[in-house]
DNA sequence: AGTCAATGGACTGGAGATAGACCAATAGAC
DNA sequence: GTCTATTGGTCTATCTCCAGTCCATTGACT
């Protein structure tokens, strides 16, 4: 059938429920590398307020990711809930799903991303960027260039975020989010190699490069091309 | 601040309760011009669970859609929910609330927007097309060209959609819908006229003909100064 | 040593959403 | 003309989520 728009305005109005939709989300906070290890958590009542979730309801998702090894919570003045040191390692996706997933929607969230991320880097590099957030990227930059394998996908991810920032536009920076979201899971699966890592990290650099010049097309085509590489990486590992 | 990253990661997890996402759910599929008057929508049982609210809350908001005129119910096998042969007019938004719209999101949403639709265009003339597509964007191409006045508004945007569509990216076409519902409330509130639609639809034909044609810059390109004329005059009328 | 503001932790009553069963009407099939 | 499958309309018991309140703990500041 060609009419999916049906498809598209008949979705589900909700993912989950609130809960659910909540741990979703702290999770993409700490994934994403927006909160890193050490760093404290709003407090319960004004994140509550921010999520528009009952303080119940972020409690428990709290609680389940302190089950989980995410997050501690340390109570009285000065309290809070921290981000720990040691992150819990992702486990390995079994096969099956990676199979589901592919079906569903690979196609699907590689399109979107594609889409979105070529043009946040356009659109970051159309912007006049003040000197806060020309500091911000490179910061974010030289992080990602200093990583870890451990911790590469986190700080990768956190840089990608940083590009969609500087564009302005919250929405679209948390519709990358959100497609990151979906495609780190599947990325999980795949090794990663120091050889990529270096030959990412210079496509970065050539990336911020662009941006900070505020040359457009180079941007979108130094993205483009950075983005190709994972986009094949994922198809031949799963198809 | 330059890290609105928080700001994007803790947004809410829920904009409304159900019942109000639910009906602005069916609006969308009736003013983007997904379901036209005197379509169908499908069984409430059916619709509830694609919606994945209840029966109950579907009811409820399709009884308001009822009062506000925009749809009517039938008994009885063959019966059903029918979208109503006349719409009712979009309210003149007060300036009011127009001038806060434009503080809190215009540029967030135009951006956002910007990037979707160029990069769905390229997508979209990247893509093989099948026979089926093909068709499909020509209709629309055509239905919006014969438009009246009235049905303007409704039928440009059900075009913009199925260049969505024709991505096959249903994620993509989803993040669409959702970004012209919250333009089009500020469009309704500028007064729309014939040379603006005759230019229009010259775009329009240079932008699917450039899809049909498989050629991606050539589509991004034709996309781009479409988008650009409603861009200035939103600016224009509002700032 | 004492104070106190900010934070996590726990409880309760009520509003809203859900699932499921059942009723009522309608128009086509026979 | 009757039958019947499909659809909207209604009701109830249950569950989830929420808003608000109060308690417990902590550590910097005086």
């Amino acid at each position: 059938m060609v009419v999916q728009a049906n498809e598209a305005v008949f979705r589900p109005v909700r993912a989950g429920n609130p809960f659910e939709e909540t741990v979703e989300r702290l999770l993409q906070a700490i994934k994403l590398g927006v909160v890193v290890p050490g760093d404290r958590l709003p407090p319960e009542r004004e994140l509550a307020a921010r999520l528009n979730v009952s303080r119940v309801t972020l409690r428990e998702a709290i609680h389940a990711l302190t089950e989980a090894g995410y997050v501690e919570s340390r109570r009285g003045r000065y309290g809070g809930t921290f981000v720990n040191e040691q992150l819990p390692k992702p486990r390995r996706t079994p096969a099956k799903r990676l199979a589901r997933d592919l079906a569903d929607g690979l196609d699907d969230a590689l399109t979107l991303r594609f889409v979105l991320e070529t043009g946040a880097a356009e659109a970051a590099a159309t912007r006049e960027l003040s000197d806060a957030e020309r500091d911000h990227l490179e910061r974010c930059l030289a992080d990602t260039s200093a990583a870890r394998l451990a911790d590469y996908r986190r700080l990768d991810s956190r840089l990608h975020l940083a590009i969609a920032e500087v564009t302005g536009s919250p929405s679209l920076t948390s519709a990358m989010a959100d497609v990151r979201m979906r495609l780190n899971e599947l990325l999980d699966a795949i090794p990663l190699l120091e050889r990529n890592i270096q030959h990412s990290n210079e496509q970065h650099q050539a990336i911020v490069t662009a941006i900070l010049a505020g040359d457009p097309a180079a941007a979108r085509q130094a993205m483009q091309e950075h983005l190709s590489g994972t986009a094949v990486l994922l198809h031949g590992f799963l198809a």
